[in-house]
DNA sequence: CCCGGAACCTGAAGGC
DNA sequence: TGCCTTCAGGTTCCGG
């Protein structure tokens, strides 16, 4: 499930590949990924478009073309992106016909992927919390973007109102590298563990990223490989495995509707 | 505001 | 082997 790591990754890989080239046409092979605008009109848009660039905002990934329109695109749960040349791979839901015969395709066994033509990113991305890995997310930002929930910590962590980009792998990681119980409530957290989860979210994604993701289940980056971030995890998806700080096998619990690992013995409620 | 649950989907995994 | 059920979790929406 690509969240902010996974997505910078795709986003670093990709990059140097379609910068400056310009897009020829699309294809959708299942209309129901493409949002926004009618098909009609997103292939007529989109033809002949040049990719300046791209960027990452949270969990989506941007395609800046030269008309000023953006190409944004989420990968949900199963989402990934490949470069090849005539051979889309199974579940390729739309493929991007660049200018160089180099195509795009967008992967997604689930179908829950979306991608989006707008002129206006604010639409689609105007609801969106703060970067965590940018100035602006200090100890103090997050300090106040605790104190307007009083739910369960790890449901903040997951709320992208909130915090742009953090999904259920890297939550698990930063609650257990901050000793916090994903159940412990908002208004609980003393000054010191909110600092801790500060650098411990930071940590975790900038981790992620050094590794280029975490191919837990249906993640790859552009060009095939998996990334290896899901190796160094310490608790997300290693249930029954001992805690790799004080053996204690980990538990799997349900917070938020979500599988949820942790180590009851350096995460305790209270 | 907050929470729980359903919907969107398919493939993998487990039970029998 | 094969059918069936359950589970995986990002987002949105709906009801309480």
């Amino acid at each position: 499930m690509p969240e902010l790591p996974e997505v910078e990754t795709i986003k670093n890989d990709l990059e140097p590949h379609v910068t400056g080239r310009k897009i020829k046409s699309v294809t959708l092979l299942w209309e129901r990924t493409l949002q926004q605008p009618s098909k009609e009109e997103f292939e007529r848009i989109i033809k002949n478009q040049k990719i300046t660039g791209m960027d990452r905002r949270g969990k989506y990934l941007i395609f800046n073309l030269e008309s000023g329109y953006k190409l944004i695109m989420h990968m949900r749960m199963s989402g990934s992106l490949m470069l090849g040349h005539d051979n889309p791979p199974p579940h390729t839901r739309t493929v991007i016909h660049l200018d160089n015969d180099t195509e795009i395709y967008f992967n997604d066994p689930r179908k829950f992927g979306k991608i989006q033509l707008v002129k206006d990113c604010q639409c689609v991305l105007g609801k969106l919390g703060v970067e965590p890995l940018s100035d602006e997310f200090t100890i103090l930002a997050l300090t106040e973007i605790l104190s307007k929930r009083k739910s369960p910590v790890k449901s903040v962590l997951l709320d992208q109102c909130l915090i742009a980009g953090i999904g259920n792998m890297y939550a698990d990681e930063a609650l257990f590298a901050s000793k916090i119980h994903p159940t412990r409530h908002t208004d609980s957290l003393t000054g010191e563990e909110i600092e801790a989860l500060h650098r411990a979210i930071q940590d975790v994604l900038r981790l992620g990223i050094k590794n280029k993701g975490a191919s837990v289940t249906n993640y790859f980056r552009p060009d095939g490989e998996t990334g290896t971030a899901h190796k160094q995890f310490k608790v997300a998806h290693c249930k029954d495995k001992p805690c790799p700080v004080c053996r204690t096998p980990l538990e799997r619990i349900r917070v938020h509707q979500r599988g949820t690992y942790f180590c009851p013995n350096c995460q305790k409620e209270k």
